[in-house]
DNA sequence: TTGACTCTCCCGCGCGGGGGAGGGTTTATC
DNA sequence: GATAAACCCTCCCCCGCGCGGGAGAGTCAA
């Protein structure tokens, strides 16, 4: 049994890093001082961390060791994650590879003029409508689950495109609060879903012709709108989609069409 | 001018982010409320948080979007900065791809039993010694510069292979506590060096040959046959470069010889 | 007594914010 | 006239990762 210092010549490894894998549970020492309590390391331990140092030369992280360890027996064993390993590295190249091209599509495509993006600004009251809908707080990735669950509900019973309300006044990238709205002819029930009667409201509304990451635009120019025009927003704001992606392909980002509106009040 | 609210929708970037680019002093708004200390930002507010939601999707750091947004004055500044991305994002494939081969590697070497490597130790009685030294503290990295040093001060009048000295009992990454060591027939003097008179010792010793990583392998030998011995180690310890590295060319990695050599103090 | 060795405990980093407390102000509404 | 609801502010602590640094204390042999 070796003490924790000759352990760590004897394997390069410092002294608070073993202590620090024996707190993680990767490496905890065979044996204990009786009176001291020191660390006593075996030569069973010795073989562990060479194959902890191999892991970590090789990217593994502390948590990525434990499950290797937990399910070691044999080294075909260790084949198979290494393989898991590459495979993430793989990802990893692909990743990068992408944001490469994408890069290289930014700096080809032509000087466009910031203010190009003109959007029709309308102001537009809607008709109180019946939609059956969720409303839940996560992320805007969330929605499509929701989307999906509500037309398993409505069937063919929906009378229209699809919007969503969203209830913070600022962006969220998670707790967001947002309602997923369907559209139908009559009342429908289902589990977690409800019908409601969505009242009038007065809007100032555009549409926004291209990917959602771009919508902002769109919301810079209402915004501006509503400036101009002395008009007051409130939550929450309206997003219908007009043309997105379908179920099965996503189709052009390009030609998707989301139109935004949002409740005002005037002066 | 827009509220951070207002601004975080248009630029779907959280409130939170908005007010840590501003401390971290990448978009500060370009106004504050007179009364209130809101923060305003402006259109040119809007066109940098472009930029930045851009760089961040490319990858780039807080830090780097800092010095882009410092000396951004036209578009070909971007083409440059995302240029030396690229080369980052291809050295970091080109690392996944080299450990990817490493890991080919492992996989393909015959399975090699664990006690394979057997050292012979002796007991060895080491002369008093002329060297002139450097002692610092620092890595283990650091040593080739210092042996450089050393190496211009002693020219010819060398008497042997450099060894160095490790007075730390423990593996350390930095601030290790090195010598090291170059024996000469006369002492010499320059610029920081000193030649000094290295007393008699007795040791442990045995040859490493092989990859200096793997040279643990040959502490744990010497740890062992101490324990049988009933020996007790001592620092500092001592280590030998009979074929290692050379000036120019690194060589072949298995046919390197270390040294290694150990007080010992008989019970 | 000194020095080498070990223990536990706690704080720190750098990144990029998230979460919440505790406080301010205008509005809109009852 | 009071109050609630939106907004906003600053300040401070928190996360995960993988330890490093150091304090304060115990242990072991010469």
């Amino acid at each position: 049994m070796y003490q924790i210092g000759e352990f760590s010549r004897m394997t390069k490894l410092t002294v608070k890093a073993l202590r620090y894998y024996d707190e993680a549970g990767i490496l905890i020492p065979s044996g204990r001082g009786d009176e001291n309590g020191y660390r006593l390391y075996s030569d069973a331990d010795y073989r562990k961390a060479k194959l902890i140092l191999l892991l970590r030369r090789f990217g593994f992280s502390i948590g990525e060791i434990r499950d290797v360890l937990e399910h070691y027996e044999s080294r075909d064993d260790l084949r198979y994650y290494l393989a898991e390993k590459k495979a993430q590295m793989e990802k990893r190249i692909r990743g990068y590879r992408s944001l490469m091209r994408e890069m290289d599509a930014y700096l080809s495509q032509p000087e466009q003029e910031e203010n190009s993006m003109s959007y029709k600004i309308e102001v537009k009251a809607f008709e109180p409508v019946l939609v059956v809908s969720i409303r839940f707080k996560g992320r805007y990735e969330d929605i499509g689950k929701y989307h999906g669950k509500l037309y398993g509900v409505v069937k063919d019973k929906a009378a229209g495109a699809p919007f969503n309300l969203y209830y913070d006044g600022e962006y969220r990238e998670t707790d967001a609060d947002i309602e997923v709205c369907v559209p139908v002819k009559e009342p429908v029930s289902g589990d977690g879903v409800k019908t409601r009667r969505l009242p009038a409201m007065e809007t100032i509304a555009t549409t926004h012709v291209g990917p959602y990451e771009k919508i902002g635009e769109a919301y810079k120019a209402v915004t501006d709108y509503a400036a101009e025009h002395r008009l007051q927003m409130k939550t929450p704001c309206r997003e219908t989609y007009v043309k997105g992606p379908g179920m099965m392909f996503k189709g052009n980002p390009n030609k998707y069409e989301t139109e935004i509106a949002v409740e005002i009040v005037r002066e």
